[in-house]
DNA sequence: ACCATTTTTGAATACGTATTCAAAATAATT
DNA sequence: AATTATTTTGAATACGTATTCAAAAATGGT
């Protein structure tokens, strides 16, 4: 691999010279500046971005810890934030959370020497989460945030929560049941909060049978779960699905069993991804904005990176709002 | 940040033998490496994996050069190609193209010194292609490949092409439309001359009219475009698309316009990917397990940075199959 | 207890860049 | 032309790690 110093004999200069072309131009006299950017050329050389993190202490790389790609909410903040960052100057390194917990993957983002994070992944109470808050490593929590403290853009979820169990009750439909993520997310806490709030108000506190805690990263018991709860004797005939990605799921096992939607049982979601509004699923569903969610996050981060109201509170929420569409239906006996 | 000459004092001990401690702990004596393991819990010490990769010359780092996640067809060749790399205990860079050039993602990608590169995104006559496959940097194209030479996986994309044209015409369709990508890629040229010889073939060469270059990176023209051919008097009664995102995205503006699928007009895709076999889209396409072309991908590359025989040809392309599902029908008058 | 081996250790160095500091070259002023 | 002020340059150094090489320590065999 060619570098400063090959570029440097080549041009007939010292290596600092190189490096002074490459980042402050107007400091070297044109003359010689020449010779060392026609070397360049000649020698298809390319700085060492690794070489010169070492020194300036930055990377211009912010990391994101996102969940799989197999929930759209994760696509749709993923995509704006890389655009975003990019367009700042910022490349993304993108981390799943896989099977390895969030204490591994901090550690490898340690190593990577990132400006800034971006977390999409922690549960209340991790106890990573203080290591995080304490690293002086600018950070955004998204959507998912931890109990207490740290710099977060979430949608009020209790609201979401409340806005859909709401309609649909207002609709009509009586059994209904609910497909949960688990609670040790603040998202998905909030969000069955302000369902039960509501559900409670309506005299129709969920049955325990009709309601089901869905292993977020996989969905994998989707499929089972809502095969069993249809062949009860009472279907349930509204299922609220606490994110867009577990009510898409559900559309698939429904459909795939033949039943219609909304006309044999009605479905929602929360987040309001780019795909709920395709007009082959019309999803119903409450969110805000989603790319605004993601650039609010990296707007915020990179005012961190650069010093900017560096002991500023960022604790950002944004209001969800109710999209009626195809999914549910006024329930008729 | 805590470095490793902070833990050699804590630890009375030699920056050298931290170093040993953390690739080779074997080679320390057990007292010395207990309080060596004691300091970097105590600091709280996290290695600097950019220093490491400067003196170890690998990044264990491969980049992914993707098309827009627009396109289920790079979500989910993203999806398989991280994680497997991480079953091997490598991370995956992500690049778009947004409006940068190819040149100036290699530039980036190589300052990255990644150990090798997957790229889904190049037009076949790039001249950095050229600069691609010299530069000692292992790399495998995904789906679309340079015109001449270079390591690819790719399914057969011209018999994709005439295995969903000559379904199409089987099902008695007259007035067929086309709506594919650019032609600088070898994916899309591919899959057209494979349509064309079937349409050639069966008399029904494809009218002008009815023939359309969407540009894959947007899909931005795809509404107008659509709405445009089916105000025709004699409107088409089946729209083959070139890929599944131009198909789920047609869909989205026919049955916006109140058309169904396929009651006024067949629909076909090219990828086969996860979202198409969705209950809520039913797409015919055809295509190759995707996880599989990820997969392939990674392990190619994988044995090309271990150097296993490393000078062999890596040229695969895959069997693509027609998947029959709901969005095709036979045409009546 | 002695010497010969083997294992463990630390000092020094390299990786490729940016930056400091002093020297050299140029420009400005008299 | 001589002096001073300014700009441009190169040598040296630092960043945090892995590795080489020689010295030191431990081990084995007698």
């Amino acid at each position: 691999m060619v570098s400063s110093k090959d570029v440097a004999r080549a041009a007939g200069v010292s290596q600092a010279t190189v490096s002074r072309v490459l980042n402050n131009p107007e400091s070297v006299r044109p003359v010689k500046r020449n010779k060392v950017l026609e070397a360049i050329q000649q020698l298809n050389y390319e700085p060492n971005l690794i070489a010169r993190s070492l020194v300036t202490n930055n990377t211009r790389t912010i990391a994101f810890i996102s969940g799989s790609m197999r929930n759209n909410f994760f696509i749709d903040t993923m995509d704006s934030i890389i655009n975003l960052a990019k367009d700042r100057g910022y490349r993304t390194m993108i981390f799943f959370d896989g099977n390895e917990s969030l204490k591994d993957i901090w550690s490898t983002v340690k190593g990577h020497m990132v400006d800034g994070v971006i977390l999409s992944l922690v549960s209340m109470d991790d106890p990573v989460l203080e290591d995080i808050m304490n690293s002086g490593i600018p950070h955004m929590f998204l959507s998912r945030r931890p109990r207490f403290g740290g710099n977060y853009i979430e949608i009020d979820n209790r609201l979401a929560g409340e806005l859909i169990a709401s309609h649909v009750v207002e609709l009509g439909h009586r059994r209904i049941a609910l497909l949960s993520g688990e609670l040790q997310y603040s998202t998905f806490l909030g969000r069955k909060e302000g369902i039960d709030k509501v559900m409670a108000e309506a005299g129709l506190p969920l049955e325990a049978g009709l309601v089901h805690y869905i292993n977020t990263a996989t969905l994998s018991e989707i499929e089972k779960v809502v095969w069993k709860m249809m062949q009860f004797n009472e279907p349930p005939t509204a299922i609220i699905c606490t994110s867009d990605a577990m009510a898409i799921a559900c559309m698939d096992v429904l459909l795939g069993m033949g039943l219609s939607i909304p006309g044999d049982v009605s479905i929602s979601g929360i987040d309001d991804s780019k795909l709920a509004a395709h007009q082959s699923f019309q999803l119903t569903t409450v969110g805000h904005k989603i790319f605004e969610i993601g650039e609010i996050a990296v707007e915020n981060l990179l005012e961190m990176i650069g010093h900017k109201e560096i002991d500023k509170k960022r604790q950002i929420v944004l209001r969800p709002e109710l999209m009626i569409r195809r999914t549910t239906a006024r329930h008729v006996e």
